[in-house]
DNA sequence: GATGATGTTGCATAGCTATGCAAAAACCGG
DNA sequence: CCGGTTTTTGCATAGCTATGCAACATCATC
């Protein structure tokens, strides 16, 4: 075993022809007679060789590398996300390099490491909240799609969820159900769709003024945070943290009819508290209602209303951005993309309402 | 926007300097003056420069680009081994080269865009079955890693946890549980592991004679595929295919007392199809054991037994396996390791023992 | 100050493929 | 068979960085 690898001369020497024609054999555009390209194919399959594409990354300044962040992969959501991005990206002929990232820290030793391969562009789907992490994803000079991140900068380009009008939806599955005990099940606080969430249901819900105030005023103890009248629990996106806040909640004598999470996970964690912790049955004494749309949610445990943010429309969106940008003679562009999330109702909010309309 | 991207003589020229010394100021061993690497390092931030690996990859012969190729993140299992497989390489100065795979079609071109992008390795967690593709990926003439896959060949090597002695351990768990009505729920046929797990499972379970066949055969209808004493059902490694095939067993009224599935997700599927169709209460009417130790098996609805196979050691094993694949002068290695699984003992299985021993 | 040792810098080149250009070949019509 | 047209092939080069080597500078030592 030659630990060099086989290289286009070396088919040439074998076939008794140039090194360009080697080239063309591999190239279907190139102009070469089929008698030719036979014989170089036959040389090069007896050798084993397949054209590297390193050189050609030098010549024509493009690697169709596409470097993708992504961090938290144990939610099943950016796991399903990662996976479409990737068929996309395939089938579209690019490469997908891959960086997994803890924090910020990690995050500048990332970009570095791409820019030296030199990716085409950037997607990532973590929530980019820094005014750094922007800056330095501009300074990379080439196409960023962050997906649920509010950053606008230059060559940055967003694709969101509509998450402020799920959330009003969100409130008015909770009106319609006739929920007086409102609680919101809150994302990490960089998290900005999770921001964006809250401020949709709670303006949807105080706008309406159909919570009765003063019973939730009374139930809310000295050292809770929130300064709303609707109970405001905070999380951090996994299982464990909804499962915690809710029971903790429950401990406090506190008995929610209506639950809205800023993702299906901590959804799933708190309908098991209320279940196991609180005695309290789904939808028959608390509605639920989470958001991402994860396998975990339609399993028949849960079964779980929620928003499905259409990943395949959002990564649709990413690739008309990156075509888009390398189209010749493209400028740095900066888009900002919303897409509906369509509500998938189960049977966690399958309450009747009790009042009449 | 100039769409070249910076140069190492461009910074050079800025600095007033030759381009080695540019390229020295950004290697921490090479001999330069500190004087010159602090103008040259500021030239460099000044036009935002970042050295290419691309030019070294040529040089050098290596890319330090791992190919990773996967299937099926949808399986939190996956997902998170991905995740782990990521960060190791990550840590070790490796970048990561995604590939998804549907079928062996696509694995064949990917295999093809591996190659051509000159990886130095291939790290794999498909279910590697056919004797075509481990040609072909012996081909690529790169160490290859493949995660709980039996193949071997010139240059692959297998990773896999001790399957067979988990399957023999469950069935110790049935047995001191006094299970006299055991069902298996198969992965897919091609999936080895799957398979490596049933024999030991089987095996352990006849050998001891303590089920009671007669029952069971009577239970059996005449179409059952399985010749064995024990039920054995066919799933494909999704949540769905655990729910249907037990709710279609249910519906033939029969009443198992003791689950033993391929993985977790199949589990947590065949659980809620005890609960919801059959009203069989877990642990007390049926014990259900697991594989993999997702995290979804902790959570409070299921609460399962299962193995873990300790994706830390089995990914330590790959890095082992490519830092000697790597040494200089080293040969082509085609390894076998084998990682205990670890029982992970949850309310699943937490029957008392009927009888006394 | 001469000598040698050590440290620093620049020059030149390798590494592999795609492609513009020119040369050669093939083909075609008369 | 010949000039012209089209097709095919080979030559030469670009693309960017790391590094061996030589040249040069610096420094210490006697």
């Amino acid at each position: 075993m030659t630990r060099r690898p086989v290289t286009s001369v070396d088919v040439a020497r074998l076939a008794g022809v140039s090194q360009s024609a080697v080239s063309r054999a591999f190239s279907p555009e190139a102009s070469i007679s089929p008698a030719m390209r036979a014989r170089v194919l036959e040389a090069a399959a007896t050798l084993n060789y397949r054209p590297s594409r390193i050189p050609a990354i030098m010549l024509s300044g493009r690697s169709l590398m596409i470097g993708v962040i992504v961090g938290g992969l144990s939610n099943p959501f950016y796991a399903s996300a990662l996976e479409q991005v990737a068929v996309s990206l395939q089938a579209s002929g690019f490469q997908v390099l891959l960086v997994h990232v803890d924090d910020a820290l990690t995050l500048d030793a990332a970009l570095n490491q791409l820019a030296s391969y030199r990716v085409d562009a950037v997607i990532t789907a973590l929530a980019i909240g820094t005014r750094d992490t922007a800056e330095a994803l501009s300074a990379l000079n080439i196409p960023a799609i962050c997906f649920n991140s509010r950053f606008v900068g230059r060559n940055i380009s967003t694709i969101t969820s509509n998450n402020r009008q799920s959330g009003a939806m969100a409130a008015k599955i909770m009106r319609e159900c006739g929920v007086r005990f409102p609680v919101w099940l809150a994302g990490p606080a960089r998290n900005a769709a999770s921001r964006e969430r809250r401020h949709g249901f709670f303006d949807a819900l105080t706008d309406h003024a159909l919570i009765d105030h003063a019973l939730i005023d009374h139930a809310l103890t000295s050292d809770t945070p929130s300064p709303h009248p609707i109970l405001e629990l905070q999380g951090n996106d996994t299982y464990e943290s909804g499962f915690n806040a809710m029971r903790d909640l429950l401990d406090r004598n506190f008995r929610p009819d209506g639950l809205f999470c800023s993702n299906d996970l901590m959804a799933c964690g708190a309908m098991d508290a209320l279940r196991d912790h609180g005695g309290l049955a789904c939808p028959k004494d608390v509605i639920v209602i989470g958001y991402d749309n994860i396998p975990q949610g339609a399993w028949h445990a849960y079964d779980l209303t929620t928003f499905d943010q259409r990943t395949e429309k959002l990564v649709d969106a990413a690739m008309d951005i990156l075509n888009d940008a390398f189209r010749p003679g493209a400028k740095a562009l900066s888009r900002k993309i919303v897409v509906a999330a369509a509500l998938v109702v189960r049977r966690s909010t399958a309450k009747a309402p009790p009042q009449v309309r």
